[in-house]
DNA sequence: CTATGTTCACAACTGTTGGTTGTGGCTGGA
DNA sequence: TCCAGCCACAACCAACAGTTGTGAACATAG
């Protein structure tokens, strides 16, 4: 299907006749009517009956109509998700089910009428360079990691420090505990598979297995999180870390547990940078959102890495 | 834009290479690099980065990719919408603001997996017609006027008996009432431009007048209600009727009056109509729907023409 | 470092398509 | 009955989208 007849086949709906609608889109009558024509042979439906007055909707041509014009707003907006100057804010993610999605649709609930678009980049590296080019708009990461402080131009803050949750299957030696402490867990395999080195992640896991003498093993291919999980339930001896706000896909995790950590709770520190002179009008909307909903966290318990700055 | 490019844009996103994607879509690779070279020329982004093992979304092409498989979602939806076969239902109402259509939100609403589509046809004839054909599955109308039965094939049941309201602007003699009896309506200027004799809504406003000896002017060019709206609120001496249940457009009606009728209270008679054999389920969900919900109404100290048999 | 396989892009060619002009048929109103 | 307005069909032409053939860039294995 064309959307160049689709939008031929409204303007002559709107307008009653081809000719007027030829008119408006600044072609001849004649290729309205192929337009219409090829439109109909493709769809295997009649859309109008054409009269010596004009051309009406078809009742076939009346059902299609809303879809129709549905079908051209999502082009202009599939269209402006990529137009330089004013486009949708556009947010970086570190995983479509992590605790910065849910903020992102939190924020989509309180301001339906703006318009986001969210990708999910590699490190902070990338979302730097990204929003420095402008890219992106805003980015939810961990900063900053050794080695890589936050240029001049970016600005972050603080929004969310997530606790880390161990997942285990329901044969595992920790399973039926209420809560487990960091010291408990030294000896137990945790296995995370997709720990890139070098990003900050990588960089928050490390400071923790250093800090507190853990084993996490980053061996073996990611093949996703379903197959992570599907692995962990069916291994006794295996365990991982999941952030306390992602959102697991239950029917393939059968039998999971997720286990709160304490003494201290490893937290993952959640900030939104953005660049200091980004003027786009919803970015100020985001922060000022994300400043009205934070919730007052207590510190006393928790663990974050050394270079992570206190709150 | 040209859907067959969206449609190879998501498929090399999805193949992570071109090559494949040129499988899949059953042309040459060097097509579909035309077609998504095409693609980034008409959008003005780069949407892949090429490289030696494939192509990766650039952070554009990521922002593009959900909004170019909701436009394929909604392309294939609007194809179903004429499908012959399993289509959508498709269900004809008398007015887009009417009663009808507040059934059937509320069925959208009590059963939003169901596709639906809505038609406006012309009067109960037209839409009989429809029915036996096949064209719509069910119709809301007014049944069955003098001289034209419903045919043995077309089934219908009462699903709403709905109070008609006197509409005045601010400075009509009537405009204080909380409520206003037919007798009194009498010697007063109901105004009702748009009334096609030969329709059922005709023949249920001529019995109206016969009855009560009311004035009704179908006289005019029918403007649409914002203009019958607009010209009712700024005439003293003009009043319309409207259904308990429209919904106006407000701020073009600022300081209308709504005022129910009593002694009796007319009420329009709303029926399902759909064809004895049609066997789209979503049409038996739509019955049992309306069976569920209908509100039980006093038939006491209401009117209907003769020709509607009582509940 | 080279050989090889894989990937995508460019060039040349071709059939199809979508546009235009010209024309004719149909229909409703003067 | 004629005219005006509207749409469809035919012929023509330019642009386009597809194909084949080929080359450049890069990763990987030897």
């Amino acid at each position: 299907m064309d959307l160049d007849a689709v939008r031929t086949f409204v303007a002559a709906a709107d307008a009653g006749q081809f000719q007027e609608a030829a008119v408006e889109l600044a072609v001849t009558q004649q290729a309205v009517s192929k337009r219409i024509a090829a439109l109909e042979r493709n769809l295997g439906v009649r859309l109008f009956t054409r009269t010596a007055r004009g051309a009406e909707l078809t009742i076939d041509g009346q059902a299609f109509l809303p879809h129709a014009r549905e079908l051209l707003r999502v082009a202009e907006r599939a269209v402006a998700s990529v137009r330089t100057g004013h486009r949708p804010l556009r947010v970086d993610i570190i995983a479509s089910r992590g605790a910065a999605s849910g903020l992102m649709r939190g924020f989509h609930r309180a301001h339906p009428e703006i318009e986001l678009d969210v990708v999910m980049l590699f490190d902070i590296e990338t979302a730097v360079a990204a929003i420095r080019s402008g890219a992106i708009d805003a980015s939810f990461r961990a900063v900053a990691a050794p080695g890589r402080p936050l240029p001049e131009d970016i600005e972050s803050v603080r929004v969310l420090d997530e606790p880390l949750q161990l997942l285990t299957g329901p044969a595992h030696a920790l399973a039926g505990a209420r809560a487990v402490t960091v010291a408990q867990l030294a000896g137990h395999r945790i296995w995370m598979p997709g720990i890139v080195p070098g990003t900050e992640w990588a960089a928050y896991y490390d400071d923790l297995v250093a800090e507190f003498g853990l084993t996490i093993e980053a061996t073996g291919p990611n093949f996703g999180s379903d197959a992570l999980l599907d692995t962990v339930a069916d291994t006794p001896a295996l365990a991982t870390f999941m952030g306390e706000h992602t959102r697991l896909v239950w029917p393939a995790a059968h039998g999971l547990r997720r286990i709160p950590v304490t003494d201290p709770t490893p937290v993952y520190p959640h900030s939104l940078l953005w660049h200091r002179d980004n003027p786009h009008p919803a970015l100020a909307t985001l922060r000022a959102h994300l400043a009205a909903t934070a919730t007052g966290h207590d510190a006393a318990g928790t663990w974050t890495p050394g270079w992570v700055r206190p709150r």
